[in-house]
DNA sequence: TACCTTCGTTAGCGTCACGAACGTTTGGAT
DNA sequence: ATCCAAACGTTCGTGACGCTAACGAAGGTA
């Protein structure tokens, strides 16, 4: 006889930054599923919408578009350039520098990953009405500019 | 002459799952700053309520009150009963279990940690009107029972 | 010249959520 | 009474993520 296993405590489940990191963690676990079912990744689609919204850019300057870390882009532009969604050639006035190229290909691929994306958007605000939704932006947007990483301010 | 770096696309800025992950990672940093300034734990933390709350448990009982896999578990009642927090002691009316039981000091610590968590809530939500943070509260609390993690259903 | 910065790249760390497996113990079904 | 499935505590390992350090190459500046 399972002696009716308590509930997680109302103490807990009131903590926001518990309940954010709760909610994160679903969220993830719905775009990663999606992109995962397409081999893609969370970041893909982040260097994918850097270059379409602002153009070509360096590795360092889409690390700084994107928020992920400029060794970490490496990786991300590899695979992009390994699937032509990108061309990587290096930069003639400045030859530290990459010039990453979105390449039509890419912006199909930027296509198909953006629905991924707003499906599990979707999916992950289902249960709140439109305006809820909106709303729910809203606050994390203040929260997320307000508490702004230390890397930003340079 | 920097090229006047792009800022972030306004395409990413306006995904809820992306401000989900850096809200989160702010509330983490915050409160794992405090906590970490009394070498204590988030998870220490949410055990201690668990058993302020709901009384003694099994540590399976305290992971299904907490969320916390019952293989962490281990290691965090390890670092409280090193610290005096709680006991921990053989079930005798069940060899397999063990019982965990909150001490006095475990309790005093437990209110320590608990005016530091508040602490930082507030800084986490300081740029939210009261409103708003109940709001907000509200709404991850729908967003996160909706998405119910695979493992509470059991 | 000398110095400091930026860039791409590699390697590595620490944390976190999660799962596998094992020996022990229990309770239920046969 | 015996067998089986499940639950328990525990150890170990994994993969993803955010992040840092360091290096050689190149550029800016004094």
């Amino acid at each position: 006889m399972s002696p009716t296993p308590e509930p997680t405590p109302a103490r807990l489940r009131a903590i926001p930054s518990r309940l954010l990191a709760g909610a994160a963690l679903a969220a993830d676990r719905l775009v990663g599923e999606r992109l995962a079912a397409e081999g893609a990744h969370k970041w893909h689609f982040a260097a994918l919408v850097a270059l379409d919204e602002a153009g070509a850019a360096s590795q360092a300057e889409l690390s700084r578009r994107t928020g992920i870390y400029r060794s970490d882009m490496v990786a991300v532009l590899n695979e992009l350039a390994d699937t032509a969604c990108i061309r990587r050639e290096p930069d003639p006035v400045d030859r530290r520098r990459n010039v990453i190229t979105l390449t039509p290909a890419g912006r199909r691929r930027l296509e198909r990953l953006d629905t991924l994306i707003a499906d599990a958007q979707r999916e992950l605000l289902a249960p709140l009405t439109p305006d809820q939704a909106d709303e729910l932006t809203h606050l994390l947007t203040v929260l997320t500019d307000h508490h702004r990483p230390p890397h930003d301010a340079r």
